[in-house]
DNA sequence: TTGTAGGCGTTATCAG
DNA sequence: CTGATAACGCCTACAA
């Protein structure tokens, strides 16, 4: 491959003449056509391996989800790379998988490769990996789940509020025994959420029944033994509120074996949209939240941070709607 | 951040003493120890921009997709992942969205950040890319497509076999009016599935009538577009082979909207599994591909060429299997 | 086994 | 405006 001293020689100027033709400094217009000629002709491309160590600093961003198949997050990374593209930089997605080694990995890589910033959906409710990019001066924006004890800005839907629409919805619906399935404990999105539903029900004049809460893994696979776990408790709910999409498709899946009827039987609101809801029968009702502007206001959060690294850290909180479908509507 | 000297200078050893540590060569235990305390204390991690440069090679892989946001496509990411991780390369996902213009990007960032390989499926049906990745020495794959006239490891799915057994299902169904959804015409896939829905055809002792067949865009408002023209044209097809799940999602929702029963009105077959299939209804028969294998497959042929660059490139195909369920099935 | 020094490809400083 | 040259952080002959 060719250097940049491959294309000073045959341009036949010096090297920093190349650089600056390349990098925008003033160099006189017959030098510099001699120069472009050149890099043609070589098919020259600068290495940025070299560019970054020289100039200590790279045009790479880590956005590290914890799902890559999770539409949610997927639509998230549109936002981001619409802004980084904008802003100049590449993007360089990591799939955490919810699990915290991997996390860890790519949270070194990015450090290792000294990377320009850092977006993470944390798979972790440790602040850990956020605080060692943090101590190595390394830009980070906490985006979908906050950190205890992390000073960072961070972007979030409103989970409370969402969570509080959903269950208000289901109270005026006329369910009496509503259940709520939600994330970790430890995850800010799954007690947000949690919260919400709890509030609502307080608001109802209900009494919030431990009962009917369990605590899942924001996993397909968790949502159905939730929901298993209810119809086997003592006490049978005749709605669900679910705490992400993956779960609530657990959920339905449940429903269906055992052969209840959705709104019928068993009323659902799920968190998130799914995939390809109109193909699902019967359409979901489903807390939405704004997932490609949640990407591009990290994003900006985290060109700002870049630029003034000192500034104080940001909470953005954006909000919720309800989609009414038809897995929660009753009579009809 | 703390550099080897910084490392050395606290062990009191020299630098060449602290990478030998480091990366392995033969070091009294006694300096060793205190090289490993140094790094501890310091935090030390090795710069691996400047590493890159000096080795002239990186451990990185780019794996540039088509579309984040198709299954199909995150599952195969899976299977490189879990071989890139074993081998020691971070896989850099970047989502090409079926955008030429976003592939040459990515090329150019993979091509100039020194990439130890690039994992590609195709965004174009022009081999201009990977003949730029090829012309400067960088292993590529392709997986999923593959192009004409380029010498490259290619990795597929047996699509003209697939695309075969789901027309002779729909034939062996009763269907008489079979049409087919196929992507662009240049794309290898595309082509390969509409000819093995052209041979069961030919078998099944009927004329394959051009009037049932329409090139589409291997995206969803393609599906929904194509079988729009489908139902409107002059002969009115009573089944339907859809040349991808993205399309078939289209195409579903188009035939919702007329209110046609599938399969009673329409018999479906899919190529690629679906998202979630257990929730949509009618559930759907598709042709589905071993994804997690192809992604496995791929990148133990990109560790194979970055091993040997000199090797015949190889061409790998893999069978696909016919999932009958019930949008194919007449009379139950 | 250990240390010294050169160079990977750039950019930036400093004379000219 | 241009060119020579010194870093950036690391690895690796080569010499000790």
């Amino acid at each position: 491959m060719a250097t940049i001293y491959d294309v000073a020689r045959r341009a036949e100027v010096s090297v920093a003449t190349v650089s600056r033709v390349l990098n925008g400094g003033s160099v006189d217009p017959v030098l510099a056509e001699r120069v472009t000629k050149a890099v043609a002709a070589l098919r020259y491309r600068p290495n940025l391996v070299a560019r970054s160590l020289r100039t200590q600093r790279t045009r790479l961003w880590a956005v590290i989800i914890s799902d890559v198949r999770n539409p949610f997050f997927t639509d998230m990374v549109r936002g981001i790379e619409d802004v980084a593209s904008a802003e100049g930089y590449s993007v360089v997605l990591c799939n955490s998988d919810e699990d915290e080694a991997k996390e860890a990995d790519y949270v070194d890589v990015a450090l290792a490769e000294r990377m320009a910033g850092v977006i993470l959906s944390p798979s972790s409710y440790r602040a850990a990996h956020v605080n060692s990019l943090a101590s190595a001066g390394c830009p980070v924006v906490l985006v979908d789940r906050e950190l205890d004890g992390v000073r960072a800005d961070a972007v979030l839907a409103d989970n409370e509020q969402g969570a509080h629409i959903a269950t208000k919805h289901l109270v005026e619906q006329g369910f009496e025994r509503i259940a709520c399935v939600t994330g970790p404990e430890e995850y800010s999105t799954a007690a947000q959420r949690l919260s919400g539903y709890r509030t609502a029900l307080t608001e109802a004049g209900r009494d919030a029944d431990e009962t009917l809460v369990r605590f899942a893994d924001f996993r397909e696979p968790g949502g159905h033994a939730a929901m298993q776990s209810l119809l086997d408790g003592p006490k049978r709910p005749d709605a669900v509120f679910v705490a992400n999409n993956l779960m609530t498709i657990g959920v339905l899946r449940c429903l269906t074996e055992r052969r209840l009827s959705v709104p019928g039987d068993v009323g659902v609101v799920g968190f998130d949209e799914l995939p390809w809801a109109e193909l699902v029968r019967p359409t979901i009702t489903t807390v939405g939240q704004p997932t490609y502007e949640e990407g591009r206001v990290a994003a900006e959060a985290l060109v700002r941070r870049i630029k003034n690294p000192n500034a104080e850290p940001t909470r953005t909180v954006l909000p919720t709607h309800l989609h009414v479908r038809e897995s929660s509507v009753r009579g009809r």
